[in-house]
DNA sequence: GGTTTGTTCAACCGAAAGGTTGAGTAAGGA
DNA sequence: TCCTTACTCAACCTTTCGGTTGAACAAACC
């Protein structure tokens, strides 16, 4: 799973990782604050991290021993274009088929008005 | 992973189911239909699809012995709202973030003006 | 210099993911 | 009825994932 986004989806499939990314949309935190609510080593949560980081959802700086991680906001426009694109289409496509059984009733009517007057 | 927030992130974190949901926007299609371009099973297909229908994705009808793909475009909303809510967030908080850095660029200025006039 | 705090690295484990082959089912066509 | 087409199920294999424990490293604190 080398790709960008490939990596940016499955990083997001985690719910603990959603949650962490929630919450550093808020606030940075260190990874021993992110721990703290979970139910999980601190060395998962860690490892949690290089996930996100690998996907470039988030950054880390230094700060003494602390590791202060960042949420980047840009990588989520990746997606959000993917997203958007083939939904458009579908949506699209749908909305055609719409037409075409509107146009499909329409025709049916005329000819049981042409039936009817007959 | 039971929740369908995961599984939908989950299935689009692989490159072929990916690539099956950007042709089925376009047009539906068959299980062999779509097998044909990859270098994989159709079983291998057939499981991706199973994946893709788990997370509300895709629906299938059956038409003779065909099963026709279909794209449920809703889903993408789920995704689309998650997405959008968090990256709202941090970008606000990254406004203003630039806020207070120009303000307090505007202090320092105004403190060398206040030296130079003195 | 030794200890505490914050974090990562390494080795391991069980479960799930993504693939295979081979057999089974369901429905049209000869 | 038999054959072919379209697809799924079952069993298996290998790799990755999410978790663990235990050790290591890095920087403050005493």
């Amino acid at each position: 799973m080398e790709d960008r986004l490939s990596r940016v989806f499955a990083a997001l499939a985690d719910p603990i990782r959603r949650d962490m990314v929630a919450r550093l949309a808020v606030a940075d935190a260190t990874v021993n604050e992110l721990a703290e609510p979970y139910a999980v080593t601190v060395q998962a949560v860690s490892k949690h991290l290089k996930v996100l980081e690998d996907a470039g959802l988030v950054s880390r700086s230094r700060q003494a021993q602390r590791r202060p991680v960042h949420l980047e906001a840009e990588v989520f426009d990746l997606m959000t274009k993917w997203i958007e694109r083939y939904r458009r289409e579908a949506e699209q496509r749908y909305q055609r088929l719409d037409a075409v059984l509107a146009e499909m009733a329409d025709e049916q009517q005329t000819q049981t008005l042409e039936e009817d007057a007959s």
